[in-house]
Order: C-alpha cells, then structure tokens, then sequence
DNA sequence: GTCTATACCAGGATAGAC
DNA sequence: GTCTATCCTGGTATAGAC
C-alpha cells in the first residue's frame, strides 16, 4: 500500500461520508487526494472497487467493536459494554461510521457473520436475564444503538447525561 | 396537478426512496412515469425542484404525526403517543420516509419549526414527570423513535413484542 | 507506480413542434 | 400539457508514455 493508494482511500472515505457515493466524482476524489484521476483505476479498477476496498478496511474496525462485547462473559456487563458502543467511537472514525450508515438505505444493513454473532450474544444476555422476550429485546437493543450512534454522528451531543438516560432504562445504574 | 404530473412524483419517490437521489436519472423516472423527460423539466424546473416538490408534499404527513402528539395534555400519554410513531407509518408512506432518513445523512436533519415544537413538548412531558435530565430524556427518546423507525422502514418486525418491550422501559405499560 | 491525454457515454437540461 | 429531438457538460474508464 503505496502513499498515494492511502491518500485515495482517504480522500475518498471522507468524500463518500459527506456528500455520497453517487454524487462524489472520481475527479474530485483524485484532486483532493493529489494524485491524476487514472491512479485511481490503476489501483482500484473502478469506482465500485474503491467503495469496497475501503469498506474492507473498516470491516476489522467493526468486528473489533463487536468482539469487545461479546467476550464479556456476564450478561449485565455484556449489554453495559454494548451500550457504551455509541460513545467510545473516536472521531476519526466518524466518516467511516457515517458512510456506513448512508449505505444502509441503498444497500441494506451490513448483514456479515459478525454481525449475526452480536445480535445473537444480546440476545442470549437477554435470555440469561430472564427478560419476557430475549429476542425483542435484542432487536430493541439494536435500534437504540443505531439511533443513539446516528444522533452521535450527526448531531452535538453530551454523552454523560443521555448514557445516564440509557442505563437507568435497563436498570444498569 | 395533472395526472401525468402526479405519476412524475409517485414514481421519484419511490425511485428517490430505494436507489437514492443522485443516482437516479431523470429518464429513469420518466420511463418509470410513462412521460416524456422533458415534462419533467416543464413542471418542476430540474430535479432538485423535484425532489422539493416531494418533500413539501411530505411536510404536511409528518406535522400531522407530530401534531397528534402535541396535543396530548397528559405527559405520559403525550410519551405514549410519540413511542407509538414508529408503528403506526401505514406503508404506502414508507417510501417517504425512507427518503427522508437517507436524506438526513447528506443534507443533515430536517429542521423545521414543527420539529422543534415536538423536540419542546417532549422535554416538558419529562419535565412535568420530574426525570432528573429532561433535555437529555428527549434526546434519548428521539433517538430511539428514529431507531425503531429504520427497523420498521428496513427490516420485517413484529411491532407487538418490540413496542412491549420498548413501554416497559418508560414504565408506561 | 504515476501522469497526461483522450475516448466514450450518460446525465441534466433546452427548444420547438403539436 | 406533452412529446421529440438535440445540446452540452462532466463523469467513468482506458491507453500509452515516463
């Protein structure tokens, strides 16, 4: 990975968050990374390529995230560290996070293995908890991070006192 | 408004809605219409004039949802109310809707004055109820209506269990 | 690995006829 | 109000030199 293939990634990351895949040119990815538009295809064979080469990029990203939960052995703890999951995303990775969240309504939700084992290891937190329904519980649980992240992504936000909010809810405080 | 005017707007929608503004043509949605491209033009001047055209058309649905709530003196059935939004969209709307989360991501939230009004009289429900935190209670519950909301939009729910779920978090149920 | 030049096409938009 | 034909720009992608 030369410099230059970095700068694309990088240049390309934060055009693709902030303005979109479709409306983001490869000519204005090529003038911000300072590099010619060709090297962009040399390396990535086309605009699709790109997309895909940075969301591989993220994808460990994002399994680390989700490894991080699912190793906690006890449930109480496991949804705790799933909620923090909101606040601890440096900003650095907000494009990243950004344009993951666009691509869901073109694209679906990123449905990877990975993804599968977290819902799954809330959900069995939840059983373990004796909670009436685990796996509505685990849906929720997921709609109140995704919401909660977008808020963060997009908005200005105080994490404390909403992370206050969040705990007392689940009895977690 | 002609009928070949109104075929113009449902079929942007929709196109709008499920492959994104950018990267839907113009003479997709005329094919889509069954008009000529042109007419496109004649009526709503370019296609940001259409995509206006959609969303004013859309304004008046989502004050209304609002509305509904607002007008709810009692504080805990004014919460009730609004945790019920997600469910109650009929699904000839989701397409709307649709296109107003993605556009959240791009041109940042819609922020009109019905917004704010609904944002206040949430606030003042946790306020009345004497939460420690109002501000942030509603930031929260925002987040989670807009969470639940791209679970709806997104994927197939059982809105029964989830909403369950969701009440006895607020103690409403 | 990188740049320049260029081909090619699709997209948005206009003009003019009906 | 609507269609057909057309313009023009700019976007994706390739070829070839360095």
């Amino acid at each position: 990975m030369t410099e230059k293939q970095q700068n694309i990634l990088n240049a390309a990351l934060k055009l693709f968050a902030t303005e979109g895949v479709t409306s983001t040119s490869t000519s204005k990815i090529a003038k911000s990374a300072g590099v010619s538009e060709g090297l962009i295809f040399r390396h990535f064979t086309n605009k699709e390529g790109l997309l895909q080469a940075i969301l591989e990029n993220g994808r460990e990203k994002s399994d680390e995230y989700f490894n991080s939960v699912m190793k906690v052995k006890d449930p109480k703890e496991r949804l705790l560290m799933a909620l923090h999951l909101p606040f601890v995303i440096p900003s650095d990775e907000y494009d990243f996070w950004r344009l993951i969240y666009t691509l869901k309504w073109q694209r679906g939700p990123m449905e990877h293995e990975g993804m599968d084992l977290f819902r799954n290891s809330l959900r069995q937190a939840f059983e373990e908890l004796n909670y009436a329904n685990p796996t509505a519980e685990a849906q929720l649980i997921e709609a109140i991070i995704d919401g909660v992240t977008t808020e963060v992504l997009l908005k200005d936000i105080y994490p404390k006192p909403l992370l206050d909010c969040i705990l007392e809810k689940y009895k977690l405080k």
